[in-house]
DNA sequence: GCAGCATTTCTATATCTTTAGAATTATAGA
DNA sequence: TCTATAATTCTAAAGATATAGAAATGCTGC
């Protein structure tokens, strides 16, 4: 049996994290063009402060539902599929 | 084509619902056991205050995720399963 | 009508969250 | 090394949310 009690736990974050606009616009727009950095995100959200694009973007990977990978002088984030598809597989859609 | 804004602005709604541990627990709990009670949901919670409750049950039935159905004095809430299957089939499963 | 129960709305407060400016860290290239 | 760029962390303020007590609404049965 999996761990039920984990599952709710991620399962809080995930959804609060997507329950809110600019999360939820970060995410959507990761699953279409994977691997962007986070300048190319802000520029797509349009006006943001890079501190706070920072902070939705801690709480996305704090998640679990996106991942980061870094390159350089660039971080470049992704959805992780598998944590979509289990609890929102509406953003896949 | 689907109303796609619309579909953005319940998904936020939903997913704050769910970001949530008490409201999640209403909903896992609205789906084991179908049509229940404020006052059944408040004992299978525990202490939490009626007016509390109601301000959940509130936001829960605001983004679409659960109805409400009067029966005399009492009225009984369900899981709308169609929103549930769309957003987060998770709490099916 | 009235007493009692179910539920909600009103109101207030404490806590949490969003936002962004400023400072900081880290890498790349000249 | 110096400068520019990428991104984060720190800090503070404004706004939103969770919580519950008190009051109100509505239904039932006597």
């Amino acid at each position: 049996m999996a761990d039920v009690d984990h599952d709710l736990v991620q399962a809080v974050k995930v959804y609060k994290a997507l329950g809110e606009p600019t999360r939820l616009k970060i995410a959507l727009m990761l699953i279409k063009q994977k691997n962007q950095c986070v300048t190319a995100i802000g520029e797509q959200l349009g006006h943001v402060a890079g501190s706070t694009l920072s902070h939705h973007l801690k709480q996305l990977t704090e998640s679990g539902l996106i991942q980061s990978q870094k390159n350089g002088s660039f971080i470049h984030y992704s959805v992780d599929q598998e944590v979509a598809m289990k609890f929102a597989p509406f953003l896949l859609a």
